[in-house]
DNA sequence: ACGATACCAGACAGATCTGTCTAGTATCGA
DNA sequence: TCGATACTAGACAGATCTGTCTGGTATCGT
């Protein structure tokens, strides 16, 4: 709602995504931002706030995008499969926001890696539900799989690695 | 050869593999290694060269580990990628340094980067040679998958996500 | 009209970062 | 024995980091 907040939080996002999180100082945030810094700590209590809700952003973000997705069962896996890997070869990708993040946290008790954690278990539900709704056999091994391939999409796409992009789409889709 | 330079490199490499690089200082560094900034200085000429001299005893630390795999062709193409799989299930696996390092730098053009893509096309180019040794069909895009499959099975494991790194070790089994 | 809230500019503190420099000791090959 | 090399301790510069604080203006609901 306060444009300001808005301003910081989309802001960060950009930031954060491009160029990580610990190269990027409060400072640089909020001259990009145009705010000044008593507001910045107005509405976050720290810098680990805002990073929290970068990611919590980015989550809700994504569970729109994916459940924007139309179709059931297999055909809506397949759609979904192929639009993790269209997004992941577009211009601007440069990784999984959650995958970087937990980079630059290595500490698993982190709140940061908890959500990455939460981010991740959501995705492999979401696969395993459609698994089971297409009445798929091993739904559980097939879910670890496709998260795992969806990690490893995330990271060719953001290396740039077009080829093993599509090599990863084509056996997500064949193991389903 | 000298003691000091050996102590510098395997303290970097204790602290940027566990807590990253951006985060550890060379203030830290120095004082772990029991050395003396200038000493430090005489043998890197800044911290980005300590970082490109980390990953490439790193490299060549992968290429001994992979090189001493046993047997020929799918034999030892499945050793290898078993191998793999095992070490990144292992304790104190935090994630390939490369991919690591590529998170902390986002820029492609950078030097840490191009070692990141050198190591990962020597990987490729390892399955596609044992693949063709096997005389599998489609040796190129099964290198690719095999190459994804890696990454996302050292994400995984990583985040210590043991399911995920079994399913990928299973398909990449599978897949040759 | 008034109180709370949102916002501004910018100084400031205290820590930490990379990298340089001074000044000196120890070792070792030629 | 001499000169190069490896090494020590630690001060220093200059930048940058997070977070606090002062002191104010503007907006808005009640």
């Amino acid at each position: 709602m306060t444009p300001a907040r808005d301003r910081v939080l989309s802001t960060a996002t950009r930031l954060f995504y491009a160029e990580g999180i610990h190269t990027v100082g409060i400072d640089r945030v909020i001259a990009d931002a145009s705010v000044a810094k008593a507001t910045f700590y107005h509405h976050f209590k720290s810098k680990e706030d805002l990073v929290l809700a970068y990611l919590a952003t980015e989550y809700g973000r994504q569970r729109t995008v994916l459940s924007a997705v139309p179709g059931t069962g297999l055909t809506r896996l397949a759609a979904t499969l192929t639009k993790i890997a269209d997004l992941s070869a577009g211009p601007g990708f440069r990784g999984c926001p959650f995958l970087n993040a937990a980079t630059e946290y290595p500490d698993p008790a982190t709140p940061v890696r908890q959500l990455v954690d939460e981010y991740r278990g959501w995705f492999r539900t979401l696969m395993f539900d459609l698994l089971t709704e297409a009445e798929r056999p091993g739904a559980a091994e097939k879910a670890d799989l496709l998260l795992l391939i969806r990690d490893g999409i995330t990271i060719a796409g953001g290396l740039g690695d077009q080829a093993a992009v599509q090599a990863g789409l084509r056996t997500a889709l064949a193991a389903v």
